[in-house]
DNA sequence: TAATGTCTTTACTGATCGGTACAGTAGCCC
DNA sequence: GGGCTACTGTACCGATCAGTAAAGACATTA
């Protein structure tokens, strides 16, 4: 019985999904095992450092996810205005509006953040980056620009917490709704709660 | 050789450290028995439930803090300005600009959340329902002192995990100055990136 | 068909896990 | 002084941990 998973990218997103649910520590192998269909033997052939490097590669995948589907046309779509709402909507849909966690958020609260840091702190850079790029191309000078846009994703980060604190997938949703108030582009498309950037 | 710590409260900090660091399940036994200078003996004579009872526990002291040092405040204080800025001072003190992880929101996004779910909810409530109450206080309209509420605990969440991601505790500095702005009465004291409110 | 390289299974290691049992020891009350 | 209770250290439990080793099974190539 051999070659019944040709492919080790096969298992990533398997080990994506363990990993979020039970973090790092938490994801035995015997965990890892049952959730990928592998035994040790494949695990450890596919991946000869064992856990860490397994979430190496899940890391490296989700930053590839997240350069294609969001930062890329944050800094490269024409529409400025449109690939923010587009952020917006892929985030929701990625995070399952907050019920799935943040794999990389999580292990940046996690005392495995050391052994990590270089792709959290990659992560995070690029989405705070990109989006700083289309809030520029919206015409905000570029101070402010950064400032709204670290704003973004913290606040993203932290409607994940608290939806799962309250299991209410609500409270992520106002929060995205939120912030399509706050990025759209100044002056217009102002919600009346929302909080339009004020020009000096 | 008996009675060197001789309340089970004295433990509790510390507990409280190790579990902030190492996360419920990266917290060993025999890492806990370090940090609190305790035997298993003892441990287990304090806390016959072992770890969760200790969480418990240590969840009971935080949310006591907070209730203390921030609800209360929140919720009877006068000056609803000052009990803002107060509760913006002592979490930026508490977490330590973003040095120090929030146990409770860790804990939400780990898979022991179902173990804690009420202490969890609890803590999160009471202080979205606090910082509701003095926004009302502030003269603003319920729904929209809600939504601001909501808004302000996740970001402060979400500061964390993005300071603690990039190594900076000045993202998370920048995030309290920015809901000072966002927090503070209508119409006044509103930076020039702030966003105010804008009544109907 | 034979050899080769790629996987997979199985059995195993030593360490550590959370938790228990229990014999003690120190302070307190009488 | 003699119990009594409160606490502590140690030895131990079975389970599980991450990781290793090696032989077997299959597909591909020759």
């Amino acid at each position: 019985m051999a070659r019944m998973v040709a492919e080790r990218s096969d298992a990533i997103a398997s080990l994506a999904e363990v990993f979020r649910e039970h973090g790092y520590e938490g994801a035995s192998l015997a965990l890892i095992g049952k959730a990928t269909g592998l035994g040790k033997g494949s695990l450890y052939h596919f991946f000869p450092n064992g856990k860490e490097e397994m979430v190496q590669a899940v890391l490296a995948e989700i930053e590839q996810w997240f350069e294609d589907s969001v930062y890329s046309p944050l800094r490269d779509g024409t529409d400025a205005d449109a690939a923010i709402a587009a952020m917006l909507d892929e985030t929701t849909k990625y995070f399952r509006s907050g019920r799935r966690v943040c794999l990389v958020g999580a292990l940046a609260v996690a005392n495995t953040r050391d052994l990590f840091a270089q792709a959290i702190r990659g992560y995070f850079v690029a989405w705070v980056d990109a989006l700083q790029s289309a809030l520029v191309r919206q015409g905000r000078e570029a101070e402010q620009a950064r400032l709204l846009s670290e704003d973004a994703v913290l606040a993203i980060q932290g409607a994940i917490v608290l939806s799962r604190a309250l299991d209410d997938p609500a409270v992520f949703q106002r929060a995205i709704d939120q912030l399509r108030g706050r990025l759209a582009v100044k002056g217009k498309t102002i919600r009346d709660e929302g909080s339009a950037p004020v020009s000096p």
